[in-house]
DNA sequence: CGCGTCACGGTTGAT
DNA sequence: GAATCAACCGTGACG
């Protein structure tokens, strides 16, 4: 399982091997960065090396998210039983039909989007193996004997249908035909899995919590309101990237927290002071220092107008605010088109507003701005 | 010296 | 329920 403690970096902070950072930590890289602080102070500030500040602020930087990526699981699969089924119609009305024939009328009729479109080569392996002799048969009747009872009409594909998972990841930074990157497109892997409901619920949990004392909440509950807020439409990916394993996440680093100097503390300042202590810190109770309060509250740092990243200051409320949007996701996954330089405002509603409220200005981020490293 | 990149050893979650 | 696989993670080192 987990290590209850983590382990210590050559600068002194702490780290849990194949976990991410806590979620209050890669918004502090941010926030420090768009304060101009060089990517190099941040990482000795924060003890994260620097590689992990150079990836959290580009991937920053084009996704508009702070949050990790979706951990663990499988991409979906294009080759739904819908899918099979369409290209076994295609097959059988014309068993001449070219794979990348049958691949376009997919598109043509709105089977698969160019995200999840099967490849060529999927598609001839559909048709080799699944339903090879199937063309040479009979067939119309064939289907119904043997194959599988009619799938449920949208399995994976509607689900599915939001910009293409893969090409989302930092990896993958523009998708062919993609002239800017939509944050949405550029959010980190993200299929909705089963998470998707518990996201929900988990984040919800959470901030039904955070009233109740559990700070270690409140920082899940800032930064992800601010991503959402922000970045509008990556919003929900965020969400759904955060997933649960961002929150677990963040609950376990949460648990050694306890009264010990914390991020905030010692990244706080613009004073910059000499870091504490570094190693004998109980892991991660750094990183239980972003209890909103202490770690951004205090601050004069923040720009008055409401930072972006000033959220932690209302992330009750903001979260509140984001309760009363529930469809966002939905919209959100739909909505890939969406830059979030260009900042047309996905949610509209009135509570959309109200959140978006609290941090105008990284709503109009340039497009094009580059490293917050760069200045 | 700063920063981008990548191998590495690790975790996670779907299949 | 265990194993497998493929995604992600941050660190540390290199250029």
């Amino acid at each position: 399982m987990e290590p209850a403690f983590g382990e210590v970096n050559q600068l002194g902070g702490v780290f849990v091997n194949g976990r991410p950072l806590p979620n209050a930590i890669r918004l502090r890289i941010v926030e420090l960065a768009q304060l101009g602080i060089r990517p190099c102070d941040i990482s000795r500030q924060l003890r994260v090396s620097h590689g992990c500040v150079s990836k959290i602020l580009a991937r920053y930087n084009e996704t508009g998210s702070i949050l990790p990526g979706a951990i663990g699981g499988s991409k979906p699969r294009v080759t739904t039983p819908t899918v099979v089924k369409h290209i076994r119609t295609y097959k059988q009305r014309d068993p001449g039909i070219f794979a990348w024939e049958i691949r376009d009328r997919l598109l043509a009729d709105g089977v698969c989007d160019k995200y999840n479109v099967p490849s060529v080569s999927s598609i001839s392996r559909i048709l080799r193996n699944k339903i090879g002799n199937l063309s040479q048969q009979s067939h119309y009747e064939a289907h119904k004997q043997h194959h599988p009872p009619p799938q449920p009409a949208l399995p994976y594909n509607h689900i599915y249908s939001y910009p293409s998972p893969i090409a989302a990841g930092a990896k993958v930074p523009t998708p062919p035909g993609m002239p800017a990157i939509p944050s949405t497109m550029a959010m980190p892997r993200t299929w909705p899995s089963s998470h998707s409901v518990t996201d929900i619920l988990g984040i919800r949990s959470i901030i039904e919590q955070a009233n109740d004392g559990s700070l270690y909440h409140s920082p899940k509950v800032e930064e992800w309101t601010l991503s959402r807020s922000n970045f509008q439409p990556s919003a929900q990916h965020i969400v759904n990237g955060l997933e649960k394993s961002s929150l677990d996440q963040e609950a376990k680093y949460s648990q050694t927290a306890n009264g010990l100097p914390a991020v905030s503390s010692f990244v706080s300042a613009s004073s910059m002071a000499p870091y504490p202590t570094p190693a004998q810190v109980s892991p991660y109770m750094t990183y239980s220092a972003a209890a909103s309060s202490g770690y951004v509250a205090g601050h004069g740092w923040q720009p008055a107008g409401g930072n972006p990243l000033s959220a932690h200051n209302c992330d009750i409320s903001a979260a509140l605010a984001f309760k009363g949007m529930p469809s966002a996701r939905e919209e959100g996954s739909k909505a890939s088109n969406q830059t979030a330089s260009s900042s047309p405002r996905p949610y509209p509603s009135s509570q959309a507003q109200a959140t978006t409220a609290h941090m105008p200005n990284i709503v109009q981020r340039p497009a094009g701005r580059h490293c917050l490293n760069k200045t």
